[in-house]
DNA sequence: TATTATTTCGAACAGCTGTTCGAATTTGTC
DNA sequence: GACAAATTCGAACAGCTGTTCGAAATAATA
């Protein structure tokens, strides 16, 4: 006579999804497995039954994320193959904006990110091989080759181009700390097209950052 | 018979200082009261006794590390007076990194900073009028002063500056969280100068995307 | 030295944490 | 419908959390 679980498309699907709130918003410490499971209409123990531990849940979340991430989207996000090297700039600062600010119901992607680049749980490193790394080596080829445009005459400076990456990663990253923060403190939230706006403008900013940095010389 | 209070300057300078490292490392929730005290050689209670709260020390750290930071590393570090835009900017990051980069003892002062943006505790929001308030109307001024020099048919956009603003701030962070994730996985510390030359290059990057944007219609 | 106030300590507290366990319930298969 | 496997539940667990409290120790004052 009790709750009987006809209503739901399964406990493991809306734990990981009520998880992936709660993670992007706590962080993994700080977050517990009670306001999870209460989010998520479900007991304590199922956790422990279906993914072992609250790490193991933590691990599930970041695969589940990752997988709808590059499914929705990814790095080359709305771009043909014979895009020029802003295109594939600017099509990938929309995609990552997008993976932590769209209302797209796991919109929490990029916040686990931006949680873990905050306070590294340990899980991170399991992950980061199959998520930041190959989005660090992505970016480092377009920076490449917009390095190599404004300075054909010498090979790109491997420091300077690692700064730029982590220069734009940091303003992108930094968006969802604020926004995170300002829409607790009741703010709208950012709709698509507000979204888009702001992606090109970090892209301006940052391609002239880039300039700058690429036309300097190496030492000063 | 027992341990002896005599080696120490201060129970409670120990405690603030311990806990600024503890709380820089972990952010506020995850920090605990007993690590703290174990580091700073004192009894659990001696917290309660001393600052009433953990909400209480942490606000105290805040405090103490914020006279510090002015003390040591004030926005307009090392500049005279009629200094160019560029000047004020550089100094202003430069400060601003080594507040967290640097070996000086409390260099835990702009990581503190650094996990209040991504797990903000509430404490903030006290401390924020004194800290973050100003630095961001000290950035702001010198922001619009570039913008102006670099367009000066018309008024900074507002929308433009602070976006700009979000920009700088976001790469100085994302540097104080990268740093502490690598010198975690056993990277060496910065030394002086290299943290100069990372602002300097900061800075150059920065000034590239102020001027991108500044120079940039108000809409594409 | 006698007396008082300040500081420190360890033990104990209630509350929350993740996890375990067996019973009850639901689902799948014959 | 009968049986077995999979799932869910609530109760209970040991451990850690911040905090409290009275006693012990120190410092200050006379």
């Amino acid at each position: 006579m009790r709750a009987r679980p006809v209503w739901d498309e399964g406990t493991k699907k809306r734990l990981i999804e009520a998880a992936g709130e709660i993670f992007a918003l706590h962080g993994f410490r700080a977050a517990t497995v009670r306001e999870i499971c209460k989010r998520a209409n479900a007991s304590v123990s199922a956790v422990n039954y279906h993914f072992r531990d609250k790490e193991g849940l933590y691990e599930a979340v970041f695969e589940y994320s990752h997988r709808w991430a590059v499914e929705k989207y990814p790095h080359d996000w709305g771009i043909g193959a014979g895009a020029t090297p802003e295109e594939r700039f600017r099509a990938f600062i929309r995609s990552f904006l997008l993976r932590g600010l769209g209302d797209g119901f796991p919109a929490w992607h990029g916040r686990l990110l931006a949680q873990e680049t905050a306070n590294p749980s340990g899980v991170l490193s399991k992950v980061a091989e199959t998520i930041i790394r190959p989005m660090d080596e992505y970016l480092d080829g377009i920076v490449r080759e917009l390095v190599r445009r404004e300075n054909p005459s010498r090979d790109p400076d491997g420091h300077s181009v690692q700064l730029s990456r982590m220069n734009v990663i940091g303003q992108c990253i930094f968006q969802l700390h604020a926004r995170q923060l300002l829409e607790l403190t009741g703010l709208e939230h950012l709709d698509r097209p507000q979204i888009i706006d702001l992606a090109d403008e970090i892209t301006r900013f940052s391609l002239g950052g880039i300039r700058a940095i690429a036309t300097a010389g190496r030492s000063e």
